[in-house]
DNA sequence: GGACCATACATCGGATCCGAGGTATAGCGA
DNA sequence: TCGCTATACCTCGGATCCGATGTATGGTCC
């Protein structure tokens, strides 16, 4: 998730490190922050991946700042990574929203609402959070005001997506070029 | 999050390995499956640490089953983590989901409303995914229609749990004992 | 009788992540 | 001048997780 966030930001504009790290937090960091122990290695690792290239410039501020560029096979991962995205990028809804900070980056309309179809498909699966025995429980059931809450959160999540993907698959599907 | 949902479903009553799985392939397993490689090696991290106890069955099935049964530091484990979640638990929603899942086991009202009013307080906390230099960037302006979703869809999640809250709250308010 | 699947448990290597700590410089207010 | 905060980068140990793989047995279907 990190790297994909990485190269997402990265595909507009070089950034260093540490703006990196402001757009990242602004992105996740309410959920889930990420610490310099989690980007630096990271960086290191696309860097050794040969997805980036770092250029250090003599600048101003306080530590010699590192600008970080992504090479061709930087931004020819990112596409890739957009185009076709492991199951987990499309179920776990942390990953699934960085991938839709930059799905615009790919460019073709049609390869857009495939990803977004992809999505469609796993939220219209029937998916139950409780089971007794095999049988579904619905939240009206529980006496549990908790799992009747879990369930009704998350069925209104899914409604609202759905009607999103809805209208913006019909969308894309007229869009011209 | 692993710890915390064997904790829970132990709670209720003792399981074997297997049985332990497809529960926790119910609730958390649509959005992120659990393998036996991540199973295994945790519920020996809980017994190591005296969470919980297995006892071998001679039973009928296949290979023998270990019967999970927690201890009473395992109970208590349980009890003290819904009492006293860690941030991360409030604000990653699958956390936060599987906290919610167990939250009953917490007896009382108050200690239980306690912890909705520290998940209240993370959802009224204004938040942006996307700056322009300091200036929050809303979902009407974006032209990226990605971007725009994404922040439709957490609004739609925030109020819808926001509404649930409130209700919930009220009801635990007055609610005896 | 043989293929196949579900049950049931376990291990290992590799990847990733987090928290804590460390090293600097620059700028501002008391 | 002292301390604080922001900028900017880095490393290490430990925890956790995943995927692949292995080892059994029992039941079902053809």
């Amino acid at each position: 998730m990190l790297k994909l966030a990485i190269l997402g930001f990265l595909y507009d504009r070089p950034l260093h490190g540490y703006e990196l790290r402001r757009h990242l937090a602004a992105l996740t960091g309410h959920v889930r922050p990420i610490s310099d122990g989690t980007l630096y290695p990271a960086i290191k690792r696309l860097e050794s991946d040969g997805l980036l290239v770092r250029e250090t410039e003599p600048g101003s501020a306080a530590a010699p700042r590192h600008t970080l560029h992504l090479t061709e096979a930087g931004r020819a991962a990112l596409l890739d990574r957009l185009r076709e995205p492991e199951p987990l990028d499309i179920s776990d809804e942390n990953r699934w929203f960085t991938l839709l900070a930059f799905l615009r980056h790919l460019a073709d309309p049609a390869e857009q609402a495939a990803v977004l179809r992809r999505r469609l498909a796993f939220l219209a699966e029937p998916a139950s959070f409780f089971y007794e025995g095999d049988r579904p429980v619905g939240a009206e059931e529980f006496a549990d005001p908790f799992r009747r809450g879990l369930l009704l959160v998350a069925r209104a999540t899914t409604e609202a997506e759905l009607a999103w993907l809805d209208t913006t698959l019909a969308d894309l599907e007229d869009s011209p070029r």
